[in-house]
RNA sequence: GCGGGUAUAGCACAGUGGUAGUGCACCAGUUUUCCAAACUGGCCACGCGGGUUCGAUUCCCGCUACCCGCUCCA
């Protein structure tokens, strides 16, 4: 028996079962396919739903802090001004087109070598603790190399983004020491950008929002105005996102188009934002295990201080051991009152809230867990997946695909299999268990084929439970029915009560 | 975006300068009393565009997508 650790290839299984079975599929296939962009198939649709659906329950529907909204995907500009997403959220790059490395534009520092006024050259550094040092060690030898005598002025650090089109072919490489093999930095904006109106000019222009969590803090006083709500609580929304990602890679890890499921806590600005934080991280891992993640595959990240993204203070990631490699899955950041105050500012409409105890107005800080639904769709399918090696009567090794999903994920809960498809009897039963079930839970109805291949076919889907009806079920008293279990393959007989009992149990 | 690799049916793979097979899956039927049974029949593919050629799925070029690196986020 191999469990999902031990198979070769495992990204390439899952993506062959994902399309095999309709859980995801390339988007616009048929033309080919488009970068970073998937579609969810009839079972991927249930999957993603259900983990949608848990999420909201455990985090807004069964608490009382916090509260949920939905806001629209375009926002005034303005917002994303505020952000500072407009300014911010870009990664200028520079490529060595001789050593093929690459380089954030921001993080590769050069100055001119300036000797007794004039500018007789150029050195380059990468970003450190030393950058200017380094540059000066260069400059100084450079002067040396190309003796040349003078007065050697003390260098200029600057980043690549401040070079100039003339100067750019004059700075080396930090790879190769020579000039003329970096390329201008290609610095876009990750934002998705669009038109609002027929009409398409600069006063037109609207962004594809890259996180939902704007939607939070620019509604963050008509849910305090309308709400009742009192500090801490928090806002929760789920919703696509967007980002014009460079490289879009790893099937549905990182795409441009994507869902998230994010929640603003705001406490107030005097709480211990530190232990708010770290009791986040410990909600969020357990909510992880709960729908079936083993803790095996979770990890912590904590980012160190010099390179938290520009709104935080503090953060923590929820790292996965997907087969690709440990990656990200749950971002939780401390944001301050960073989002709040800018828009505040920009908006000239304070964000504070009264405190009775100091009688002192004050901007709440925020507790953001952020986090992305095809990620943890991803996680929960590779997870899930394993290739078991069985034995059937005569003692042959066969080999079973089944995805051990958690019955609050699984697509399908039940699936009722009539034992034979030519007797009515068996059928007729079969069918009005499905019509009753239906009412409340994914079931399917399948009468295709053995009874083996079917409980296979349902053990690849991730179904729990089948349900076969049986000639037990209409010859002997009590009217019950096979119920077999997916992980153990074991058989018992359950009556339809008792069924209705366990999935209102286990399926929530 | 740069470098390397790949692209044949729903999935996994063969194969050929004269338009393609296998296994599984799927559909219909016969059969079948619990773990991918059997038989019969059926559906379905050379990623897209151009070039060379009498003829291209095969050779060449471009594009697109996927995989592995550089880089990045949920």
């Amino acid at each position: 028996m191999s469990d999902s650790a031990e198979t070769p290839n495992l990204m390439e299984a899952l993506v062959s079962l994902a399309k095999r079975r309709g859980f995801i599929y390339a988007s616009s296939e048929i033309y080919g396919g488009l970068n970073g962009f998937f579609d969810y198939g009839p079972l991927g649709t249930e999957l993603k739903r259900n983990i949608r659906d848990c999420w909201w329950r455990d985090m807004v529907q069964r608490r009382d802090d916090i509260v949920g909204i939905e806001t629209s995907i375009i926002m005034h500009p303005k917002v994303w001004e505020a952000s500072g997403h407009v300014a911010g959220f870009s990664d200028p790059l520079v490529d060595c087109k001789v050593s093929k490395q690459r380089y954030r534009a921001d993080q590769l520092f050069w100055s001119p070598v300036v000797v007794d006024g004039k500018i007789v050259g150029y050195v380059s550094a990468l970003e450190s603790e030393k950058t200017v040092e380094e540059l000066q060690a260069a400059a100084e030898t450079f002067k040396r190399k190309k003796a040349i005598t003078g007065a050697l002025a003390p260098v200029v650090a600057k980043d690549f983004t401040e070079a100039s089109e003339a100067e750019i072919p004059l700075i080396p490489s930090p790879a190769t020491g020579e000039p003329g093999s970096l390329t201008a930095p290609r610095a876009f904006n990750m934002m998705f950008q669009t038109n609002v109106g027929a009409m398409s000019d600069a006063s037109s222009v609207a962004y594809l929002r890259p996180e939902t969590a704007q939607g939070m803090f620019v509604d963050f006083k008509n849910v305090v105005d309308t709400t009742r709500v009192k500090l801490p609580f928090g806002i929760a929304q789920i919703g696509k996102s967007f980002r014009n990602e460079i490289t879009p890679r790893n099937f549905i890890f990182r795409s441009r188009e994507f869902e998230q499921m994010e929640m603003e806590y705001f406490i107030h600005e005097d709480a211990d934002w530190a232990k708010c934080h770290e009791e986040w991280i410990t909600w969020c891992e357990t909510w992880l295990k709960s729908i079936g993640l083993p803790a095996s595959h979770l990890s912590r990240y904590t980012h160190p201080k010099e390179k938290l993204a520009f709104y935080s203070r503090g953060t923590v990631d929820i790292m996965f051991k997907y087969p690709f490699g440990v990656q990200e899955l749950w971002g939780i950041a401390a944001r301050g009152s960073y989002d709040l105050t800018q828009h505040a500012n920009a908006s000239g409409k304070p964000q504070e809230l009264f405190d009775e105890a100091s009688k002192k107005k004050f901007v709440p800080h925020v507790i953001e867990p952020a986090v992305g639904v095809d990620r943890i769709f991803l996680a929960v399918l590779a997870a899930a997946y394993a290739v078991e090696d069985v034995k059937d009567e005569k003692g042959n090794v066969e080999q079973r695909t089944v995805l051990r999903l958690s019955p609050r994920l699984a697509p399908v809960k039940v699936a009722i299999l009539p034992l034979l498809k030519n007797k009515e009897l068996l059928t007729n039963r079969a069918k009005a268990l499905h019509a009753k079930l239906q009412k409340r839970y994914a079931v399917q109805y399948d009468d295709g084929g053995a009874i083996g291949k079917r409980y296979r076919r349902q053990d690849e889907a991730g179904t729990p439970w089948c349900v076969t009806i049986d000639f037990d079920t209409i010859e002997k008293p009590g009217d019950t029915f096979t119920l077999r279990e997916r992980d153990s393959m074991a058989q018992r007989r359950i009556t339809e009560a008792e069924l209705f009992a366990l999935l209102d149990e286990q399926v929530y």
